[in-house]
DNA sequence: TTGTAAGCGTTATCAC
DNA sequence: GTGATAACGCTTACAA
């Protein structure tokens, strides 16, 4: 069907490794002529590469293998793909996703992924969360991107989330605001941990936080759950104490939180200040007035991985917090 | 590195072509002990199946190769993909996306996709538009998702935008609307197409359009374009026929007339209804009210190219329409 | 500068 | 039932 080297090389007249050296080989040596020749030819019969039969020869395909753990849902998730591909690209390497869903395990999803040869593997999250991967599949993995091995087998990639609540609890306190609540996510380590950044940094600064609530009833990703934030924030406002910022678990809740706020009355900054996480653009940068919000790093998360994996180098911290970008709009 | 079927052959002590037998060969006949013992074997050595060297026997790869002509933005084009990969899977294919971006041509992306040899190759658009894809081109294109061949040389799968439009209009019609005006997204194919169903579908019902105007100066997909939300809907509902619905370009535009109408006053749905198209589940769930809208067939083009591709089907026509979905929620 | 031949892991043909 | 053997398209020693 398709071209070969051996189709041109009976065309041209010269051996089959004349036609792979002028094609491929860099530094083969070769008359100039010879080689014009041989490349007018393939393109007359319109040659393409055969990676396949390339890959069995050299024993993998120009590939990076990525193992997905969920259904790839949220926008700026495919973010982490982005930084990969450009990363591995100019090591001339494609990208290859294989999402884990429905009962799918990832021994088999990761098995099939390895079917293909790749030349390396990652596996990715598409929200913050530990995973526990067999010992004997994470000999398989070079990367982990947006997840942390439980064990530590697994040079794993995660947002600083701690940091990035400190940040930006900062950034309000430097904005002058000094009653704080916080409507969180619950069941996330996402939120766990920007709790404690916001906490932590309160504490330092000598003040206790207004509140700290959930949004939902139960964890956001599990469940449609019914919202709570519209009640916390009708309370919030009520109380003597009312809160001069809110800082949100991420973008969605800060768009229910702009809601609720404008239901109670209440005016954005100047009655309360709102900050979140996440930075999902279409809805940080549409919302009225426009929201301050701590960017992920997905993309410096999927191009360093891509970085590891080319590099293989061995040493290092197993855990590597990547710092989140403070975009400030405004809504602070 | 990896185990080869030559090394289980030899563990097992019998030919290669026994042990390819037991392992894939569904219906080779042999004994169970032996098929038992190999398989054993197999497992002991962490077989995987090399399909790099299967792929150069057969001459193809087990892949949808697919060129998507944006980087996947829009969370809800991620669809596409989804629908793919499930009809794709029980064929025993994956589906490998490699993007257009940057400075790269259809016609280099679709060579480094041939280089791997898949079974099939689709064009998908990560929004509806249309596509010249160069006639040497045309023919290694099994079918256009999301997007149209401008000259109909392959299979084109596209959301029927005029029908959705009709159906919302009449939608609005039967909930009791009369005075309707739409703000729309300019420069766009699918708004375009929405303008004329609307328009066609008001005209049916003897009314005409309150007024039709942009969301935004220029197209909402080529720039940040500054938003004109606000002031078309404080001068619409300052008018005398102000509307008792607004129809919008999709549910980004319906976001910010949400706000737009709060801060007139107006109150959604009871003194104007709001519809819109996309069902961008994470802005159209939380809005409040949540937003009635027209939920894009992302996921069943994506399905049906996949059915198509594995098909090889010939006949029929090359422009195939495939209908939204009418999402209610409560905001007519 | 070019040709020959071996080999990668698989599948398929054909004889035993 | 099973075992050699060829073939797929490519790369790469080794020769010429």
């Amino acid at each position: 069907m398709a071209a070969s080297l051996s189709d041109i090389a009976e065309r041209a007249g010269v051996s089959i490794k004349t036609v792979s050296g002028a094609l491929h080989g860099g530094s083969a040596r070769m008359s100039d002529e010879t080689r014009a020749k041989i490349k007018e030819i393939a393109d007359e019969l319109g040659y393409v590469t055969n990676l396949a039969a390339r890959g069995v020869r050299q024993g993998w395909l120009p590939l990076i293998g990525v193992v997905a753990d969920e259904l790839i849902t949220s926008p700026f998730a495919t973010e982490i793909i982005r930084g990969l591909d450009g990363a591995a690209r100019s090591a001339e390497l494609a990208v290859f996703v294989m999402n884990l869903g429905g009962n799918r395990d990832v021994g088999s999803v990761l098995e099939e992924v390895r079917r293909f040869r790749p030349r390396a593997t990652a596996f990715a999250a598409m929200y913050h969360k530990t995973v526990a991967l067999p010992p004997e599949l994470a000999k398989n993995v070079g990367v982990m991107i947006n997840c942390r091995e439980v064990d530590g087998r697994v040079i794993s990639l995660v947002p600083d989330e701690e940091a990035a609540a400190a940040e930006m609890t900062r950034h309000l306190l430097a904005a002058g605001r000094r009653r704080v609540a916080f409507i969180n996510l619950p069941g996330l380590l996402a939120g766990d941990l920007r709790e404690q950044g916001f906490r932590s940094t309160l504490a330092e600064a000598g003040l206790a936080p207004v509140a700290v609530l959930p949004a939902v009833r139960r964890a956001i990703y599990s469940d449609r759950a019914p919202s709570l934030v519209l009640s916390h924030v009708t309370a919030l406002m009520q109380a003597a104490d009312r809160p001069d910022a809110i800082l949100c678990g991420n973008d969605r809740v800060a768009m229910e939180i702009y809601a609720a706020l404008r239901r109670v009355g209440a005016s954005i900054p100047d009655d309360v200040a709102v900050a979140s996480f996440d930075n999902q653009i279409e809805i940080a940068s549409r919302l009225d007035p426009p929201l301050t919000t701590m960017a992920l790093p997905h993309r410096a998360m999927g191009r360093l991985a891509a970085e590891i994996l080319l590099a293989e180098e061995a040493g290092g911290p197993m855990l590597r917090k990547l710092p989140f970008q403070l975009v400030e709009r405004s809504s602070v």
